[in-house]
This record gives C-alpha cells, sequence and structure tokens, in this order.
DNA sequence: ATATTTTTTTAGGTGAAACTAAATTATATT
DNA sequence: AATATAATTTAGTTTCACCTAAAAAAATAT
C-alpha cells in the first residue's frame, strides 16, 4: 500500500495515544491533541477508515484496528529509540528531544530503524521512561501510577513523565527529580493536593501540577 | 523569516549543484533534476526569488544570491554529516545512504546539527568523498577530475564519484574501485572510451560509463 | 419529555505544490 | 532574415490538508 503521509501518521499516533480500550475516540479530543479543527479531524479520520486503519461510524468515535495500531506502534518506535539516541549519544537535554523526534519519527527506512536500535544496544525505554516498542510491537509492561495516587508513607522509584513539555520537564530538572531517583512518598495535603516527599533524606514539596504528572513504580520495602 | 517548505529547499538544493559561476540554470535543468515539469519549477522560481534566495528574470535562467548559497550549503551539511553518520556508526552500505538523507537533511534543529558533527568528529568529507561544510559553511577544495580525463601512465588516488546511484555505487564496491584506493591509469581507448587501468598489482577495465563518474586525485609520484 | 448545550459533520473555501496544454520567447538552422 | 526547434512561461486543474460557518446529531439539564 502507498505509504502513509506525515500527517496521516500523526493523526495515527493521536489515535493511538488517545485510545483506552471499550472507548472510542471522539474527534473533538484528537482535534485538540493535534491543535487542529474537530472538522479537519472528520475529513483525515474517513481517510484512514478507507485505509482500514480505524474504524469509523458516524458520531460514533474511533477505534484503530489492529493494522493500524501496530502501524502506530512503529511510529512510536521510531520516535523513542531517536529521542533516546538523541540523549545517550549526542547528549542531548531531556527537555530538547521531543520537538526533534517529532520530525524524525517520520523517516522512512526499515533498515535503519533496525541498525540505530542496534547501534544503541536495543533499548527498553526512552529518557522519558517510556518504554521502546522492539521490532514485533512488543514492550515492557509499565507497571506505574502518578505521585498523586500513591498512599502516604511508601517507597516509589521515579520512572517516568505523563507530561512531556520542556517547561515541565525543565522545572523536574531544576528539583532533581529525574528517573531512576527513589522518594519516599509522605502526604498529601488536602488543600491544595500538594505532596510531601523525601528524597536522600531532604524533604521536598512538590505541587498538585507535578505530583499529577509524575510517575514512579512502587517498591517493596 | 518563516522557515523554507521541504520543496523549497530541495529546489535550492537543486540550484546550488547545477550551478556554475557565470552561468544561470534554466528551467529544464532543474526540472530534470528534480523530476517534475518545467512549469513547476517557473512558478517556484518565483517564490525563491521573492524571498532573495535567488535571482529570477524571466526567461533568463536562474543565480543563487549569497543567502540562497549558504542556505543550501546548510542543507549540504546535514545531508553529508547524516551520511557519514549512517555508513560510520550505522554500518549502512555506501549504496543505501543517499536515500535517506535526502530526508534527514531536512530535519531542523540548529543544536542537532552542531551535537552531531561533534559527535563523528568534525568529519571532512562524506562517505563519497564530498567535502562537509563546517558550520560557516567553508569545506575543503577538492582538486579531482575524472578518470576519463586524466591522461595516461599517471597515478591516481580515487576520491570521489559524480554519479551517487545505488547501481552505480554497488558496481563500484564489486569491482573494489573504492574511495582511498590508489590506481595507475593505463590508456584510454579511442573506440568506446573505456580505460585500462592497474591497481594493486591487477589489470582493470572500465567502460566509459565508469571513467566518467569516478573521480581521481592525481598523485605525485 | 423537552430544551439547552456540546459534539460532530457537512458544505464551501484557501494556499501549497504539483500537473497538462497552450502560448510566448529565445536559440539555432537554413 | 525567416523559419524551425527548443526552452520557458501562462492559464487553468487537481490533490492534500487545513480552515470557517452552519447544520445535524448526541448528550445533558431542567
Amino acid at each position: 500500500m502507498a505509504p502513509l503521509s506525515i500527517s496521516e501518521e500523526n493523526y495515527l499516533k493521536a489515535v493511538f495515544h488517545l485510545y483506552t480500550p471499550g472507548e472510542g475516540i471522539g474527534t473533538n479530543a484528537i482535534a485538540r491533541h493535534l491543535d487542529t479543527k474537530p472538522a479537519s479531524v472528520t475529513e483525515m479520520l474517513k481517510k484512514l477508515a478507507e485505509k482500514k486503519l480505524l474504524t469509523y461510524e458516524k458520531y460514533q468515535g474511533v477505534i484503530p484496528t489492529r493494522k493500524g495500531f501496530s502501524l502506530a506502534l512503529s511510529i512510536v518506535r521510531k520516535h523513542r529509540l531517536w529521542e533516546y539516541f538523541l540523549v545517550e549519544k549526542l547528549k542531548l537535554k531531556w527537555d530538547q528531544v521531543h520537538e526533534i523526534a517529532e520530525q524524525l519519527e517520520h523517516i522512512r527506512s526499515e533498515v535503519l530503524v533496525e541498525q540505530l536500535d542496534q547501534y544503541l544496544g536495543f533499548p527498553k525505554l526512552d529518557p522519558h521512561g517510556d518504554p521502546i516498542p522492539d521490532r514485533e510491537g512488543k514492550m515492557c509492561a509499565q507497571n506505574c501510577c502518578c505521585v498523586s495516587e500513591v498512599k502516604p508513607n511508601s517507597q516509589a522509584r521515579i520512572s517516568g513523565v505523563k507530561n512531556h513539555t520542556p517547561a515541565f520537564l525543565k522545572h523536574l530538572e531544576k528539583m532533581h527529580l529525574t528517573i531512576g531517583k527513589t522518594v519516599k512518598i509522605i502526604e498529601r495535603n488536602e488543600f491544595d493536593q500538594s505532596v510531601e516527599l523525601v528524597m536522600n533524606d531532604r524533604k521536598l514539596h512538590i505541587s498538585k501540577e507535578v505530583a499529577q504528572n509524575l510517575l514512579v513504580e512502587k517498591l517493596m520495602k
């Protein structure tokens, strides 16, 4: 089949990211995600449905097909491999790489991706803690939740972010809240939903906004 | 100024490659180079002239401005750095990289290019022997000519190619005519303009087509 | 159950970059 | 110098991906 355009790939990726089993994805949600208008989305969804990449029925919300899903995964794979490359090899900062990877993910070449993967040593996670799909689309299961949902007095390891904006990532870096660090969640303040935690024996206070976008894995003690 | 589209960048690059001092570049030549139609070229040339990237006057043939030239150089720089990366780091074959670099050259990010350059060790030549412009657009002078123009009985080192198609490059590889090899040009046959040469004490016969597209540097003996 | 609001779709239009066909200008030939 | 040929430009379409405004359907509230 004819290769997808960059636009089509971006829509497919949006569908992938917005998908939760059982629910159809709305036109509005996709428009918001891609910073475009609902009318444009409707049009594109029809085109992608023609190509059997998703199921579209008027007013019903959209669901990716197996084919659409696996194509989206291959784009996500490229995005995350490039992010890994940019940070590990080229020494860019973790807040600089998303935008560049948004461009690199559309480069078409099987052999390039496979060689890149090998060159990088088949990494399993990208610099933001997101799993990198392998050639078959398999990726390691993530067992994480955001800090705001962790119950008080538990140990956890910072494992990822939900928000990938440079602003948020720079903020985390400034607070030394980087991936791999171990923290203890002390308590959540009902008033402003901020969270108190301890890292390296130092007390730390994080806002609701941070707590909701910072992912951790609970640790057995 | 607004960034150029991929199409605009490709036209600018074509103009750069077809340029020879003193001559205007014709619409037809550009169309052939880009595998497009002359009518499309005219349109685009007007747009690039608006942006002061080249001088355009009806029927006169086009010449890049300083600005257009330096922009073209920055695209060529990216193309050649990526080719170097693909061959030296990812171990792709020299006949595989051009097509991929045609995509990668359009990735927009200052910091990416500079870090890539550093990561690669500021290479001066790409895998096909073409010079890589530095950040200011400077590149090492090339002192080469094609085998068909070398006078008989002279020593030379293979230094580049004029034709970048996979077919030609694979052919060269099969004949072990790779960059850096030293050869002695024996004689040119008037009949079919083929050339006889010696490499590693073995006699070699190359066709007119090869001789015209293989570049060498003459060696002092 | 009806009315209001929100979501989604349709209809019609825009700009970019290509195309074909026809007209125009430049160049080459006799 | 006139004519034939080649190169270039113009005019008019097409496709893609977006847009706005208005209509239609679905969801929500009264």
